[in-house]
RNA sequence: UGGGGCGUAGCCAAGUGGUAAGGCAUCGGGUUUUGAUCCCGUGUACCGCAGGUUCGAAUCCUGCCGCCCCAGCCA
């Protein structure tokens, strides 16, 4: 962190652990649920655990959070590894699970029904519904709360053993039934599954419940600094409980900040894990999710997702950060780094009726207009080409400097151009363009120099490779999807348009996963699933676009 | 109506008693064979509201308002 840099909250606490000796190292976790894949909620918890520990020389772990075995999959354990450490991070060899805590934990539960802190409860689960109370009123105990310290233990002992049912009873921590923090109330400890654990096997038929078995989780690990979101703020007062109960040799410390909702994104696992279920994406890995695993094969870059996290800060207000902010992250990344190329995207032939047929001129561009260290390619150039159809209006208004009836526009890299007549079907739409160029104008000779106002991009007919491109927006139509009484009402029926493209010759080795800038258009890779259609993983500002938006509203 | 949090410009966010950083967006302008990049410039934020303390408050006190979270044998 440089001088001038301030710390984030929970980095100052951190900083003030350090220098005041309280710790002499940090230890941080994330601790994900393999029940989903990350999404970009999760990049920020895991650039701040894993961030905050490498800035201090320290260490975190990766824990999976698996004890709730009826809704976890090994598939989710391997994407979360991948995720991680795509986006940049490494646990070593700290890759634990909280079910390879499964013995401790059922000891520790022993001890605190030894204490008389923990009882089995044989309620049902509506019998304990009822018995919790409500937010304004307090609940009652359990009639089952004041069983005898052996009996708990044989019954404990029995719940392990296999010999109930699911449900049938449930091992319950004995806090307060009026406590104004609904976690206080007799929160469970272990409840009866008879269930595979994807990790754990079958050697397990009870499983601890999130705030018992997390808390101990990170005590065992000597978690100096337990990182989580505001909503298990109200939470902290049974993870100290624990702890107070207990003593375990480290004792870590909870802290809560708020987490980062994206606009025009869902980040719930439930939802997301929908979107996938009713296949209204093709996957957890569709381009347009906001998962890792999406925006890595949408083509993001790992550093866009770090700088967008960073920008963000860490704080606890709610936040909803607007698109544009992890675009232009992207936008940064790819302007200095991607090379660029030309596509045309919706095709209109235009032919040069002055220009020599069958001949072909091979024109050398750029690879990169800022860093000539990046070298050229050459493009051929001949009679028939294909350009943009929005770079030519038949009826123009003044301030557009493409081509139109009578108007002169360069072609990138080739040659000025000038329309001389419309084409058009019988059904009047324009299907094609008479140019002639002005063979003087060669791009890099004679008078190259000459201005004209407008550079449009161009592929030569004979020479392109034509390919599917997908053009992705975002998938919710309100920035704010996560509060909408339905997300099916609020989805964007045109997140996803697929074009045949026309790409220049160069473009046809693409390898999948890099990015390139076709330009004016934006930046596009192929991807690396099937292999061979091309993403558009962000559009290039356009202020074009922008004063059009801004004609169009002025008329309306 | 119980408890816990949060409220600084459109979106993030510094600031922790001395008179409101920065980024993104916006809006101007310059350069440009990408209307991109780059470079300049651009914002009266009644610091949620109302009182109070103080020479002085976004920062301290009191009251109020708004938003978020909690009643899973989910995490």
């Amino acid at each position: 962190m440089s001088e001038t840099e301030t710390r984030d909250f929970i980095r100052q606490i951190i900083h003030d652990d350090l220098e005041s000796g309280k710790h002499d190292s940090i230890v941080t976790r994330f601790p994900p649920e393999p029940n989903g894949y990350l999404h970009i909620g999760h990049v920020m918890s895991i650039c701040l655990n894993f961030g905050v520990a490498a800035e201090t020389g320290g260490k975190t772990y990766l824990r999976f959070d698996d004890t709730n075995p009826g809704r976890e999959k090994s598939e989710y354990v391997d994407a979360i590894e991948r995720d991680v450490r795509w986006l940049g991070f490494d646990w070593d060899e700290r890759l634990t699970h909280a079910s390879d805590y499964f013995e401790r934990l059922y000891e520790a539960a022993v001890r605190l029904v030894e204490m008389g802190v923990a009882y089995v409860d044989s309620l049902s689960a509506d019998e304990i519904r009822e018995y919790r109370g409500t937010l304004t009123e307090t609940g009652k105990n359990s009639p089952y709360r004041d069983r005898s310290v052996a009996e708990n233990i044989d019954l404990l002992g029995r719940m392990r053993a296999g010999e109930f049912a699911d449900g049938e009873h449930l091992l319950r921590a004995k806090i307060d039934m009026s406590s104004p923090n609904m976690n206080l109330r007799d929160p469970a400890l272990y409840r009866i599954r008879h269930i595979t654990h994807q990790h754990a096997g079958d050697a397990w038929c009870i499983y601890p419940m999130y705030d018992f078995a997390h808390t101990m989780s990170d005590a065992f690990e000597a978690i100096t600094h337990s990182l989580c979101t505001l909503e298990f703020e109200d939470h902290r007062p049974l993870y100290n409980w624990f702890l107070d109960q207990l003593q375990p040799e480290h004792r870590p410390r909870q802290i809560e900040f708020s987490r980062l909702n994206l606009a025009y994104a869902i980040t719930s696992k439930r939802k997301l894990n929908a979107l996938v279920e009713e296949q209204i994406v093709s996957g957890w890995d569709d381009p347009r999710m906001p998962t890792i695993a999406g925006m890595r094969r949408r083509g993001y870059p790992a550093a866009a997702l770090r700088q967008f996290v960073k920008l963000g800060g860490v704080t606890k207000k709610d936040k909803l950060i607007e698109m544009g902010v992890l675009e232009n992250c992207v936008r940064e990344v790819y302007g200095e780094t991607a090379e660029r190329r030309m596509a045309v995207l919706k095709p209109l032939k235009i032919v040069l009726s002055n220009y020599p047929e069958g001949q072909v001129e091979m024109m050398e561009a750029m690879n990169h207009p800022g860093n000539p260290d990046m070298g050229t390619r050459e493009m051929p150039f001949s009679r028939e080409l294909w350009i943009e159809q929005d770079d030519f209006m038949e009826e123009a208004p003044r301030k557009f400097f493409r081509l139109k009836p009578g108007g002169e526009v360069r072609l990138r890299f080739g040659y000025i151009i000038r329309c001389d007549e419309v084409i058009k079907n019988d059904a009047g739409d324009v299907v094609e363009l008479r140019c002639s160029y002005d063979a003087d104008t060669r791009s890099g000779t004679g008078s190259s120099d000459r201005k004209v106002k407008g550079t449009i991009h161009w592929v030569s007919c004979e020479h392109a490779v034509q390919t599917d491109v997908r053009l992705y927006d975002r998938l919710f139509t309100e920035a704010n999807p996560n509060s909408a009484e339905d997300f099916h009402a609020v989805l964007n029926p045109g997140s996803l348009e697929t074009v045949s493209a026309q790409l220049e010759p160069a473009l046809d080795d693409l390898e999948p996963g890099v990015a390139v800038q076709f330009e004016r258009l934006g930046y596009f890779c192929r991807d690396s699933v099937d292999g061979q259609a091309i993403n558009r993983i962000v559009t290039l500002r356009d202020s074009w676009a922008k004063l059009e938006k801004q004609a169009m509203q002025q008329q309306n």
